[in-house]
RNA sequence: GGUCUGGUAGCUCAGCUGGAUAGAGCAACGCCCUUCUAAGGCGAAGGUCAAGAGUUCGAAUCUCUUCCGGAUCACCA
């Protein structure tokens, strides 16, 4: 049971003797006392006025009064308007402490098939451009909520549906064949994403020059844009691609071949990876056959010329298309096919889809198509809706290239980090190859802890200086107490310290201190709140709040030089406890914290 | 226009199941390196919580209206 279920149960009880009123445990408001008043925990005694029949002071004095006498957890009170503030007792923290430190999990809860099975899709880039900063939030999410939910529980598959085919694609394939004169990344030593997003680029130009080319002639921009011969051609290619054509295959596999290389190095360099991976091109037939069996059912209708479609007028919504008039799919249908294909596989209790907000409609639609071809999940799906990254410039445009790649804006942020440690001269007794692990955590973690610590649902600005400043709410702000707690655990290793257990429990510990191990206390909660919520930030923003009160706690005391053998103990335990904390808590944002830098 | 979503300090963000004087960091100002890592700490300053109304003992938080921003409503994915 722990202490603040505890305290209800009291309170309850004592405005249940002292004023007969029986209360819900939700009744009673039990929160932290603020920093500016003496107590630990706060009950708010307004609820309870009216049936003492006293003003909110003299209330609490009694209910003060009525704990104090009858539960030893309760060490002090005193009463401020309707605030009853409780002192807990020091010896309660102090116990609180050793048992946290002795749990190697504090906070985990081990994976158990009570919660089942929840998968999360993430990611689901295109194959025909690289990894852009967009990408990056939607992994860094992905991957978090993956540790996040597996911390609570959950038997997690983080799955990617990588969307290897459709018009796109050959775009690129069409202008490499054109124009590409075999070049390979091998040739070009172009990253493979890269190599292919770079004709996906020449073919728009050349394809806009084309269009201009034609409305010169005098012929209308729509017709222009549907004539110009590298669309037509891009469509035939689509066509002999959907028709098994060999060359064509051929060209897709290898090129395809050379993004999936490129995207490898990327989420490898993020630190996030998947356990299935499921390509369209497998999947969209699937839909195809769902949505026809649809129509049989007469879930769906189909037109006079061909296309078949949803009524969703009854849901509040529009009408929606789900075959083109030429039997082609389109993107709801492949997430049809998709999802059924999953479950099929999978014993999935709960689907996550992690996609940015502009796509809230198409998942809204998604659920209830789901729902209407009889699969019981489809209402249960959570799309995890996140907001833009800009960055301090501006928006970004694919169409005037200010685009920011994730490559070049990893390899900035971890080249900045080796810049700032060099110049303050931090990694100088550290070899070569710990320099390059600590400044590749560190410039990571800037961008990662940044991204985080942001509610998803909003749009946000991502600022690489800021992020990577070493004040403030930042990733490095976090890595270094890490690290430096990590240093003083060590001096006092060498000096012989025995802190694997806190010998005395009736130290007298300061109020700032027991404030320190009721944060601690409060890890669980919030892993299991960060959790329902899907929300990182939470986890990232309780990190920074313990890191900054430790840090002060650090500034007014020092550990190592304290004369007290108990109390030098005492603080060594609370220190290990919170690196401890920390690096669980980063793990589960994704990043990694340094033993030294 | 319909739907969804956001608006909190100059900037970036917390706080939102209603509770005390609305919190951090950055920037700007003043201190503290004989200090377990100054990549740090302390202090002062900074607010009509977009606006208005309502519910309440009490509203940044809940409800309604308005204003501003973003997304979406494709035979694109």
């Amino acid at each position: 049971m722990n202490l603040e279920s505890t305290l209800t149960a009291l309170v309850t009880d004592a405005v249940k003797t002292l004023y007969g009123l029986e209360t819900e445990s939700n009744q009673i408001q039990l929160q932290k006392t603020k920093k500016e008043f003496v107590g630990d925990l706060t009950v708010v005694i307004f609820p309870f006025v009216k049936a003492a029949r006293k003003s909110p002071e003299q209330t609490g004095q009694q209910i003060g009064e009525y704990l104090l006498q009858n539960n030893p957890l309760i060490s002090d009170f005193n009463v401020i308007k309707g605030f009853l503030n409780l002192s807990i007792s020091k010896n309660y923290w102090l116990e609180a402490l050793n048992e946290i430190h002795a749990n190697q999990n504090f906070g985990i809860i081990p994976e158990t098939d009570k919660s089942g099975l929840m998968m999360i899709e993430y990611s689901s880039p295109n194959t025909n451009k690289p990894l852009h900063l967009g990408h990056i939030r939607n992994n860094l999410l992905g991957h978090s909520i993956a540790e996040i939910q597996r911390a609570n529980g959950w038997k997690v598959v983080k799955t990617n549906i990588v969307n290897d085919r459709g018009i796109h694609i050959c775009k690129s394939m069409l202008a490499w064949k054109l124009f590409g004169n075999g070049e390979t990344p091998e040739s070009s030593g172009l990253k493979g994403d890269h190599l292919v997003g770079k004709y996906y680029v020449i073919f728009d130009k050349a394809y806009k020059a084309e269009i201009k080319e034609l409305m010169e002639k005098g012929i209308g921009e729509e017709e222009a844009k549907k004539t110009a011969p590298l669309i037509l051609e891009a469509q035939k290619m689509l066509l002999a691609w959907e028709n098994n054509d060999t060359e064509v295959r051929e060209l897709w596999e290898t090129m395809n071949g050379w993004v999936y290389a490129g995207f490898d190095k990327t989420y490898n360099q993020m630190g996030v990876s998947f356990d299935k991976i499921y390509y369209e091109s497998q999947t969209y037939l699937e839909g195809k056959s769902e949505v026809e069996r649809g129509e049989a059912n007469k879930v769906f209708y189909r037109r006079e010329d061909g296309s078949v479609w949803a009524d969703l007028t009854g849901d509040g919504l529009d009408e929606k298309l789900l075959l083109r008039a030429d039997g082609t799919s389109v993107y709801m249908t492949q997430d049809i096919g998709t999802a059924k294909l999953r479950y099929n596989d999978y014993p999935i209790n709960k689907m996550v889809y992690v996609v940015g907000n502009e796509q809230n409609y198409h998942f809204q639609v998604l659920s209830i198509l789901l729902d209407k071809l009889g699969f019981e999940w489809g209402k249960s799906l959570v799309h995890f809706s996140y907001g833009m990254v800009e960055l301090p410039e501006g928006k970004m445009k694919s169409r005037e290239g200010t685009v920011v790649d994730a490559d070049d804006l990893m390899d900035e942020m971890i080249q900045t980090a080796r810049e700032t440690s060099q110049e303050l001269g931090k990694l100088d007794n550290c070899t070569p190859e710990e320099i390059e692990a600590i400044v590749r955590m560190v410039g990571l973690g800037s961008l990662k802890y940044f991204i985080l610590k942001v509610d998803p649902r909003k749009n946000m600005t991502f600022n690489p200086k800021e992020s990577i400043d070493f004040n403030g709410n930042t990733g490095p702000f976090i890595q270094y107490t890490h690290a430096r707690i990590k240093s003083v655990l060590r001096k006092a290793f060498d000096q012989g310290i025995d802190f694997s257990k806190l010998e005395k429990t009736d130290l007298d510990i300061s109020e700032k201190e027991s404030c320190l191990v009721q944060l601690i206390t409060e890890f669980p909660a919030v892993v299991r709140q960060s959790g329902e919520e899907f929300s990182p930030a939470l986890i990232a923003n309780y990190i920074y709040e313990l890191v900054k009160e430790y840090n002060q706690f650090y500034h007014d005391f020092t550990i190592l030089k304290e004369e007290n053998p108990s109390l030098k103990q005492f603080r060594l335990v609370l220190s290990e406890t919170i690196a401890s904390i920390i690096k669980t808590g980063m793990r589960l944002l994704g990043i990694d914290v340094p033993e030294r830098m």
